[in-house]
DNA sequence: CGCCTTACGTCAACAGGGTTGACCCAATGC
DNA sequence: GCATTGGGTCAACCCTGTTGACGTAAGGCG
């Protein structure tokens, strides 16, 4: 099968439902399937009879499975940061991406989970790179460590983002067992074995839920304290959790 | 199908090639097939093959997919901490933590790509998870900002560990063109458009890179900077990237 | 020592997945 | 209006996890 995928302008004939397909509302129903029937509802078949075509007509349009998943993964990108606009505070607008990013994640966690650590090479991701060097480089960062830290800045996020949204995306009862996890399993130890675990025991339950903010607000403030136009060193906590 | 798993004793029987199955024997086994065949080399089918019996035999074992998952899991954790003593320094003791985390993720990459954003609730998890907290305790933290702290340290480490790991676990074809994308893609944008970009554009090729390291070196920075017996403020930074 | 129970290895089958090559119609360029 | 060929369709292949039924041999017990 040749899966020559030409972007130029092209051929189109309606689907046997009617439909005209096109790259951009082949993403949409993606999306939509999976935002409607769960994580599990992305195959190439099952997009195939909510597009209302064959399933292998997909292959037109994308190389494959992983084509099409980038295609998404860049269309999550460019939505999240639809109107974002980085303000003064370089610090503040970071936090403001991050929270884009994961809201844009977990908003579709299948396709998050798939496509978190590709690298789409695609106009949103571009763009938000863009951005992104950007605020480091007003900051004062010369442009080595403005990558280097933009790097690790956005990995963190990323990769938060897809834990995330990897939770959101396990089938409910197992998603469930791993937050009881933290009651059942972490209330009954040992409190000579488990020391420190004991200490925290009332905090235990919380481990359940996202370090998110937590993390990124760290991140943020290291970055802060390294940033040679500095904005102090102590108190510069962008944000307070919960 | 009565997918009850005694973890009692049990009343083996030699499968039909002669080998004894045992929950440690197919663990290792399913750790070893990805290690030597790729990633893609875990299936249920496959491990039986590879184990001289019917795949469904597994399933005595193990309720499922998932169930063995989280025990390989615990397994690459509790290898990957073999030998580990905290030492007097937390700071160190943690990054050391995270680097074996890291180390034993890479190493079996299929593996960690499924399990990292899971809670194993088994034995080896357990603890590292009482190793961790007990640092930050002996840092000085209280109870509550210890057990906030952990996880969001332990997040970053395991979601940085997982999308190392997810890297590798691409196909090689993806692997590479995610690769390349920084050199190609990235290189021919234009100036005016993309000026950040630009101004650091000897500096993307590396953007292929991990960071782990300059992301764990940040927030320990942030949490040196934390904590109560503090270590000071500006110059802290456990350890030099590259 | 030998029976009975039942754990557990095996087998066949099912539903779903991605991907392919062949087929052929109709939209487009000339 | 004709030739070209893009692209929608169909059938087929091989993979996956999971199940229920089946029977054999291992272990407890008399």
């Amino acid at each position: 099968m040749a899966t020559r995928v030409p972007q130029e302008r092209r051929r189109r004939r309606p689907t046997r439902s009617g439909v005209l397909l096109s790259e951009d509302l082949i993403v949409e129903t993606a999306l939509r399937l999976i935002g409607e029937h769960g994580p599990e509802a992305l195959s190439v078949r099952r997009l195939g009879t909510a597009l209302g075509c064959d399933p292998t007509a997909l292959y037109r349009y994308f190389h494959g499975t992983d084509d099409l998943v980038l295609a998404i993964a860049d269309r999550i990108i460019g939505d999240a940061m639809e109107g974002f606009v980085p303000g003064d505070d370089w610090v503040a607008s970071l936090r403001e991406m991050a929270l884009r990013v994961r809201a844009g994640y977990v908003a579709h966690p299948r396709a998050a989970a798939m496509a978190a650590h590709r690298v789409t090479r695609r106009k949103s991701e571009i763009r938000a790179v863009e951005t992104g060097i950007g605020l480091l480089l007003s900051a004062g960062f010369e442009p080595a460590s403005a990558a280097r830290l933009y790097l690790a800045f956005i990995d963190t996020v990323l990769s938060h983002a897809a834990a995330d949204a990897a939770f959101q995306a396990l089938p409910r009862q197992q998603r469930e067992a791993d937050h009881r996890a933290w009651r059942d399993v972490y209330q009954d130890l040992d409190p000579v074995a488990y020391p420190a675990l004991t200490a925290v025991r009332p905090e235990l339950p919380g481990m359940a839920d996202s370090s998110f903010e937590e993390a990124v607000d760290l991140l943020l403030e290291a970055l802060a304290a390294r940033a040679p136009a500095a904005r102090g060193c102590g108190r510069s906590r962008p944000g307070a959790r919960r």
